[in-house]
DNA sequence: TTGCTCCTCACGTCACGTGAGGTGGC
DNA sequence: TTGCTCCTCACGTCACGTGAGGTGGC
C-alpha cells in the first residue's frame, strides 16, 4: 500500500497490464477457481494465455469481475441475470467505439433504448431491496429497544 | 382475500391454527421441498404430525419461516448463520416464557447479553449492506445521465 | 535450479428443483 | 368414491470448494 497518489492508468496501460489469475483473484475477492468457473460459463469474453497456458488478465477483466461480484453479493442475482446486464453493457461499450464509424443509427438507438431501460429495471430493483432493508434496520432497532426495556425491568446489567 | 379487518389471533389461535405445508409454503413464499428441506436441518423445531404422516404448521413456524427467507433473500445469509440467529431468537422467547418463573438472575443476564450482541452485529451488517446499495444506486443514476447524455449528443430518440 | 504459482481433471457440498411411485384427508 | 395434496426416496443443478497430480515462469 503505497502513501504516493496512485497514477490513473491511460487506455494502453489499461489494455497491457497483464495480471495472473491469483494477482486478479485477490483484488477482487474471489478464489481462483471463481475466476475459471466464469470464464468457463462465457462470462468474460477471451482471456489471454501464454504460450504455457497461464491465463493473463487485463485491467477490464478485473472491472468485469469486480461487477460480477457486486451484482451477485449486492443484490442476490444468478449468472444468468448477470450475464444479461453484462452483456448489455458489453453492447454499450461497443456503440461507444463506433462512436466515429458512424454506424446505423437505427441500431445505436435499439441498442441505447434497451440499455437503458436494463439501466432503469436494476435501478427500480435496487431501489426495493434498500426499502427491504430499510424495514429490517427498523424491526433491530424496535427489538433492541425491548431488549433495554426487559433489561431495566428486571434490574439486569447489560451496558 | 377479506376487506373486513383481519382478527389479531390470540396466544390460544396461534397455537391452535393448523395449516398443511402447501399453505405456509404459499404464505411464505417457498417451495414445499424448501419447508421440508428447513425441518431436516433442525431449523423448525419440532413440526407436528397427524396419524396419516401429514405435517401441520402454526402460526410461529410461518413466523420462522418468514424470518428465514428474509435472512436469506435480503441479507444474504447461508443457513447456518441463520442458525444462529434462530437460536437466539428462541433463547430470548425462552427467557420471555420464565419471567415468572424467576430463574437464575445471572443466566437471564447471559441470554439477554448474547441476544443483544447478535442484534447489534446484525444491525452493522445491514448498515453496511444499506451504504453498498446506495452507491450502487449513485453509479446507477450516473449512468442513466450518460446515456442521455449519448442519445443528446447524436440526436437519438430515446424519450 | 528451487519454490511458488499456475494448469486440468474430478469428486464434494450447499440449497434446493424435479420427477417417480405411493398414500392421505375434506 | 373421486381428486387434490401429501409422503418418501433419489437423482439433477447451480456455484463453487477442495484436493490430486503435473507443469510453468521470475
Amino acid at each position: 500500500v503505497s502513501s504516493a497518489p496512485a497514477p490513473q492508468p491511460t487506455d494502453a496501460d489499461r489494455a497491457s497490464i497483464r495480471l495472473r489469475i491469483g494477482e486478479v483473484a485477490e483484488q477482487v475477492g474471489v478464489s481462483t477457481r471463481t475466476v475459471r468457473y466464469y470464464e468457463q460459463l462465457g462470462l468474460l469474453g477471451d482471456v489471454g494465455r501464454s504460450a504455457g497456458g497461464t491465463r493473463w488478465y487485463t485491467a477490464d477483466d478485473v472491472e468485469v469481475l469486480g461487477r460480477i461480484r457486486d451484482l451477485q453479493s449486492v443484490m442476490g442475482f444468478d449468472l444468468d441475470q448477470i450475464r444479461v446486464i453484462l452483456d448489455a453493457d458489453r453492447r454499450i461499450d461497443e456503440l461507444r467505439a463506433q462512436w466515429v464509424g458512424g454506424a446505423d443509427a437505427r441500431r445505436q438507438q435499439e441498442i441505447l433504448t434497451e440499455a437503458m431501460a436494463i439501466n432503469a429495471r436494476l435501478r427500480r430493483e435496487v431501489a426495493a431491496k434498500r426499502a427491504q432493508l430499510d424495514g429490517f434496520l427498523r424491526d433491530l432497532d424496535a427489538k433492541a429497544a425491548r431488549y433495554h426495556e426487559v433489561a431495566a425491568e428486571r434490574g439486569l446489567d447489560v451496558s
